[in-house]
RNA sequence: GGAGAGCUGGCUGAGUGGUUGAAAGCGCUUCCCUGCUAAGGAAGUAUACGGGGUUAACCUGUAUCGAGGGUUCGAAUCCCUCGCUCUCCGCCA
């Protein structure tokens, strides 16, 4: 969440930022909450003093072993008077954190203008896109063959689930493994296997609820409701690793890897991609994640997507490297670039992965500070991206690396993890 | 799932109803002493939030002893619920 301070030495200003990406923050029912949040807060304080004051007496007059019955009675009186009080005050405070909890964040200064994706700006475009002397099909046919079946995954789950087998689910296994060596080998993260499975605090911490339950999977304990969701990302755990926390300055920044399956309701995405894997109930990700200095989270998001990129130009895939607009950005983000990779059969580019710095809008909400050097406790920056995503990563090498004869090259960083292979070859 | 033990500041650990935000020790910071080393002395040392303030140093208040609720004039201390940790048994990959 953004600083409560911010509101209130400025909401107008700060509605007006947020006006940009889109969202309309209702600055009178910030400011008549906190008018009363402060009377009330103020009186109720007062009371407190004035009964702890009298408390204290008592004990002392009953020690020189005088009669308190007056005191009694008066301090029995302020409590009462006290107790309503204490229960607005507390429900005025729940009300404004629950406020707090819906604004997004604030864009950085540096983040276009724009509402739509379509405002987006290109920042470059990597690699080169293959010619093809045949017509190309999309990976839906080209994995028909080779083992990628969505009728199965119909069958056992419904729509939006796919069933691997054979070379395909080789392939896809390879393409996590190296992307997870390369995350800790060449970029220095470090792996971790985390739950799957996390409370709502958690999902609180990175921004997903209290306003987007409806894209998440929920689950039951046998017959028991439960607050466990289904991770969407493996941001979730992985930056919640450090909630409610003081970390060592010296010890920033904290890099985080995690190689981890990512369910997503899609439930506001109706007839969209519904062909094929792009948009998938469940697919699997390499997620970064960096806790950062606040003074040089942004050195570390160019780190980060420069990060993300060379898997991309490993795999020798076509990709470009978008800055999203103001409007385009996800709730907590406060500056984002997205990685498309090239797929020919839609000739265009489609998302495949999405770097974010949060700055303090995560850490506030999960108390992830560090000591800084005048041994305040400071909040932390998050950052996170992709570093795959798997599914999509395979669906742009079937299609980009698909040969006339139905066979797929392999790219030759993969090979390693598929016993030396070069190409997928559709079974006799 | 059953039985038991526990949860106090950065750490160890006192505290079973009253100037206790919390003894003592360790650690840490600053200073003093000591011509090395070792040792010694003094002071300080939680977090969050509110109000005031030349919005900075500072002053002041409130809350916090796993979490929430209750009893009470007053709760770290008594009662209830929940969470977590440890030990034993059962089940299980």
């Amino acid at each position: 969440m953004i600083d409560i301070n911010l509101l209130r030495d400025d909401v107008i200003g700060v509605a007006n930022l947020l006006k940009k990406r889109g969202f309309d923050l209702d600055t009178e029912a910030f400011s008549e909450l906190e008018a009363s949040r402060k009377k009330i807060q103020v009186r109720t304080q007062e009371l407190q003093e004035i009964r702890n004051e009298n408390s204290k007496k008592i004990g002392m007059e009953k020690a020189k072993g005088s009669n308190t019955d007056s005191l009694m009675k008066l301090v029995s009186e302020t409590s009462s008077e006290l107790k309503a009080l204490e229960v607005e005050l507390s429900e005025l405070q729940e009300k404004i954190n629950d406020f707090l909890l819906l604004i997004p964040n604030i864009p950085h200064p540096s983040v276009p203008d724009g509402i739509t994706d379509e405002d987006n700006i290109v920042v470059r475009e990597c690699g080169t896109k293959k010619i093809f002397d045949f017509k190309v099909s999309d990976h839906v046919d080209v994995g028909k063959f080779l083992g990628l079946d969505f009728d199965l995954g119909t069958k056992l789950s419904g729509s939006r689930f796919v069933v691997m087998r054979g070379g395909i689910a080789k392939l896809h296994r390879a393409i996590s493994q190296f992307m997870l060596d390369i995350q800790v080998n060449e970029h220095g993260y470090e792996e971790c296997y985390t739950p799957f499975l996390v409370n709502t605090e958690s999902l609180i911490g990175t921004g997903q609820l209290p306003k987007f339950a409806e894209d998440l999977f929920v689950t039951k304990r046998g017959n028991d409701e439960s607050d466990l969701y289904l991770i969407p990302t493996g941001e979730v755990p992985l930056t919640n690793l450090v909630s409610n926390s003081i970390q060592e300055e010296q010890h920033l920044p904290l890099k985080f890897t995690a190689l981890t399956p990512c369910f997503r309701s899609e439930a506001g995405s109706y007839g969209k991609d519904t062909r094929g894997m792009i948009r998938q109930h469940q697919f699997e990700k390499v997620e970064m994640v960096q806790i950062s200095h606040p003074d040089n989270s942004y050195e570390v998001l160019d780190e980060m997507v420069k990060h993300a990129e060379n898997i991309l130009s490993k795999l020798n895939l076509p990709y470009r490297v978008v800055e999203l607009c103001k409007g385009d950005m996800g709730f907590g983000a406060a500056k984002t670039y997205d990685l498309e990779v090239w797929i020919p059969s839609q000739n265009m580019y489609r998302e495949i992965s999405s770097v974010s710095n949060c700055e303090s809008f995560q850490a506030r909400r999960m108390k992830a500070r560090f000591k800084d050097s005048d041994k305040k406790n400071t909040l932390l920056h998050t950052l996170n991206g992709s570093g795959l995503a798997v599914g999509r990563t395979l669906v742009a090498i079937l299609e980009n690396n698909q040969r006339e004869d139905g066979s797929v090259t392999i790219p030759k960083v993969l090979s390693v993890y598929m016993d030396g292979e070069k190409i997928l070859k559709l079974p006799k």
